[in-house]
DNA sequence: GTTCTTGGGATCAACC
DNA sequence: TGGTTGATCCCAAGAA
């Protein structure tokens, strides 16, 4: 996708609305592509409508308000640095997601867990009621967008979430979100309201398949070219195909030190 | 001019 | 009780 990078250099508009012609067809060609997003959903033991009930708490839907979704602007993404354990109290693998709970913030010392923001996120992009307010743009990458009609609502549902007695409003709620690129949590993607799941984060969630090229080391050309490449870091397609892509961002050596230091494990193969 | 992005910094609350 | 962490809140500036 060395190409296509090029080409959306030089034109960022065009790029544009190339990306949301390739969303249209994709969304055409992979009927129920994030299918096992909604696994959630069968293993939390109650009737999805509840869920949905606990979801939308101040949405109305409309559909024909709803852009589509998941052109796949960034096909191959390694991604092979780690992220510090956060603790999430569950796993695809083992145990339903907590976070479904209507319960106020919770306690770990009580078996629960308090909610985080990329948490409730990853959830509302599993809810399809949720959809004229934030969307996947790219499910298998964990990329996603807010949708700029609604993302205020959804900004007003997560501060309903969490018991503030202010006003969640989108900008604060971006406010934390840029705090996750300090921890590569998620981080912003060079686009509109659109943001990036690390793949280690998405994984634990358990809605992405994280490519296989994840697991492939780049070469020195490639990464020479992706250096050259940076201003136009956008941590997706082939921008972003290994962790200097994704901490590329760090403008000071501490920053990059405080990020690589949660890739210890990954970066040693490097 | 509006919307969005980015960052600093103070503050709060939960947790350890 | 104090430190840490995550989030909230406000502000300002710049880019698109």
């Amino acid at each position: 996708m060395g190409e296509w990078k090029h080409r959306s250099s030089l034109d960022p508009e065009i790029n544009q609305h190339f990306q949301d012609a390739i969303d249209v067809i994709q969304q055409h060609s992979h009927n129920g592509y994030n299918d096992t997003d909604y696994k959630y959903f069968e293993t939390l033991g109650g009737p999805p409508s509840s869920l949905q009930f606990q979801m939308s708490c101040c949405f109305v839907t409309h559909q024909s308000d709803i852009p589509t979704a998941g052109y796949d602007w960034s096909e191959s993404q390694p991604w092979p640095q780690g992220i510090p354990d956060v603790s999430l109290s569950h796993s695809v693998q083992n145990d339903p997601p907590h976070f479904y709970s209507i319960l106020p913030p919770q306690r770990n010392n009580k078996g629960r867990k308090k909610l985080r923001l990329y948490e409730y996120l990853h959830e509302a992009l599993n809810d399809p009621t949720m959809g004229d307010s934030i969307q996947w743009t790219d499910s298998g990458s964990g990329t996603f967008h807010f949708i700029s009609k609604n993302k205020e609502k959804l900004a007003e549902c997560w501060g309903q979430r969490k018991g503030n007695r202010k006003t969640m409003t989108y900008q604060k709620m971006a406010r934390a979100l840029r705090n996750y690129s300090r921890t590569g949590e998620i981080v912003k993607v060079r686009r509109k309201l659109t943001y990036q799941f690390n793949p280690d984060i998405l994984h634990r969630l358990g809605s992405a398949q994280v490519p296989m090229q994840l697991q492939r080391q780049p070469t020195q050309d490639e990464v020479h070219s992706r250096q050259e490449s940076l201003p136009e870091q956008s941590y997706s397609g082939s921008a972003a195909t290994d962790w200097h892509g994704w901490y590329g961002h760090y403008q000071l050596q501490e920053d990059y030190d405080l990020a690589s230091s949660f890739t210890s494990h990954s970066s040693a193969k490097l």
